[in-house]
DNA sequence: TCCTAAGCGAGACGGTACGTCGTGTCTTCGG
DNA sequence: CCGAAGACACGACGTACCGTCTCGCTTAGGA
């Protein structure tokens, strides 16, 4: 969500309203030319321009071209929905694949890859990261172990279960991306039954 | 390794070779300006600077940023080892160990994670990093499956071998790239055991 | 004089009549602006801001730059008197005295010449400046020369009376600016009296 | 004389010489600019556009719009000559018509209205136009009242020639900057004759 | 007394220009 | 031919004002 102004506390004082139309053209605008440009070449005049904006708009409501970007991509990982397919395997399949489909498309992993690299030198951004990408999909994980463990498929929990959702969360997130990104392979159905297989069967032997 | 130029041909032909040291300064100069400004305000002319290098010099040796970045980046990984500590368990944890502990300094996590952001929009570097990074990372899983074989760890192929080590590979290197990076967390002992348990086990079911 | 609005014609219709103090204001502001800024550097926004009103009030009273400073400059002309004290020559001096004192204050060197630098551009701002400057400046000249053709001091009109006016009138400006604000030296006593001596012995011999 | 670089001392070290092209291409471009738009819509991107150069270039050479102008316009004044018609009558109506001329252009009217203008609030602005402007044009002086006592048309120096010289200059210039640029009166042959006379007579009876 | 049209502050808006910075190329000199 | 120094064309940066436009509130006249 955009830098709160002065004009956006509950309280209105005074002076011309934002534009509501104007954030949602720039995050399309902010998505579209990320597409196009990737990140590198993605300037600030040319978003503007393609919102049908001007430049101090934009300015107006991000400090900087880092916080766009994060706002841009952020609502593209709410696609990812935990499934209900009747077994945990199946519903872990459905996620692998959700996730693997998401990172084939080429705005998703540029943004994403982006942000999280410059995050690796700016704490709020990485913050921010956390806060809006991160610890909604923990949740996901969250959830579909509870349901498997009230369908008996896992074990209940015997010693911290943060500890646990922490490190299913970074197996499946971190291989996925990495097959996808680093090692450049597609995630298929053979893979990612192999890699599910291997998860379960590891979790079950962990507990 | 920075392009070649004419003075390096098989044929030498005339004029000043070219200066080791420079190579050596440059690289240098380019690891320590990621550390402190990061892939995006990282600049040439600076680099030069540090370096004691005229622009040109580094110019007529890389073509653009984003080779002399991942060359500068791409020795760090060589100083990973395969540790050979009487098991398997104990050798994967030493290797998940090496790698977080090498995605801990800022310089290393900052060049690796750039040079992958940008490569998912340049083929060409793309290709560059599987063949410098990624291909001799892969090269010591092959031999710890091997060694884990003949010990007897592990049982020995049953299908495609090829598949099991990138399975292997990106679920290790996923997962600790993901905690250090995304999720933010420390591989502690805990955590690598319990991964590697996880790992192991797993592995072991899908023979 | 700021621009008529609606409300100012001679049939007022309804609505709040605009601030009288506000224009008082927004004056004082202009003058004091363009003293610390000059004219190049003075943004409406701080004329506005200094004077506690808003932009939009300065906007509703005129209708650009251009006027609103000829406004604020042309009150301080009017402090110009022409003396009586008793000889043509003294009175002549006076008038030189006075005129060099106006401009040797910062406030109004500045904006009178930044007035006229931008009237060479625009002919309604030129106009507006003869009107509102140049001819009550012109009506001491006329004034002073009939008293001194009353007293004998000058001989009656030979041949066509404008016409020695104005070059009367640009001599004596023209040579108090360009001393003051070309060369850069100061009108003081001495130059006023030759000065002076040179312009009534020159008249003299014209007829 | 465009700002000197480090590349232009008298021994020059290193680095690629300053194109002499440019500094043509750019005064030139400033004065069909400043014919064009006015001092106060003159825009740097403007000038390098037309000079068919960077903005860079630009300042590298000139640090701001007040030096660039200056520059541009000192040349303009060199074409003022002294002329020798015979007698010093003549000499001084041809030039003031000659200044007329040239204050009759609106490039250079504007052009050094606006940089007089200016230099009312920067010491250093007043400084160069002196230097560059002003002296040039007093030597004409000296030059003219040196000749005409040489003919026996003035008297020889009685008291401070310097201060002669300083009332001689601001009345010329003066009474024709502000006959042509405030009362926005022709100089014609009339007036000319008529001023020409004012002075001469002025100074006679002076002496 | 209420109505209502205008004035007013605040501040967002589409623009234009600013002066700076970085890129990758080029042109000179000296080694 | 190499390397330094640095000028160059290009293009993005983030900022400052411009003059216009909504807003919600105030104010004083006429009904």
């Amino acid at each position: 969500m955009p830098q709160t102004g002065r004009g956006h506390g509950y309280l209105r004082r005074a002076g011309r309203p934002r534009s509501a139309e104007a954030d949602r053209a720039i995050l399309d605008a902010t998505r579209a030319a990320l597409v196009e440009l990737g990140w590198g070449k993605l300037s600030m005049g040319d978003v503007a321009a393609r919102a049908g904006v001007a430049k101090t708009t934009l300015y107006r409501r991000w400090p900087s071209k880092n916080e766009l970007v994060v706002d841009a991509v952020a609502a593209l990982l709410d696609e990812i929905q935990l499934p209900d397919l009747g077994s945990l395997r199946a519903d872990v399949e459905g996620v692998v694949q959700q996730f693997a489909a998401l990172l084939d498309r080429p705005e998703t992993k540029t943004a994403l890859m982006a942000v999280v690299a410059e995050s690796t030198r700016d704490p709020e951004l990485r913050r921010r990261i956390r806060e809006t990408i991160v610890e909604p999909q923990k949740r996901l994980v969250v959830r579909g172990r509870a349901r498997a463990q009230e369908r008996g498929e896992l074990p209940p929990d015997t010693s911290d279960p943060g500890a646990a959702i922490d490190l299913i969360f970074d197996v499946i997130a971190g291989a996925v991306v990495h097959r996808t990104l680093v090692s450049g392979e597609p995630v298929d159905g053979d893979w990612a039954g192999r890699f599910t297989a291997l998860l379960l069967d590891g979790l079950a032997a962990l507990a």
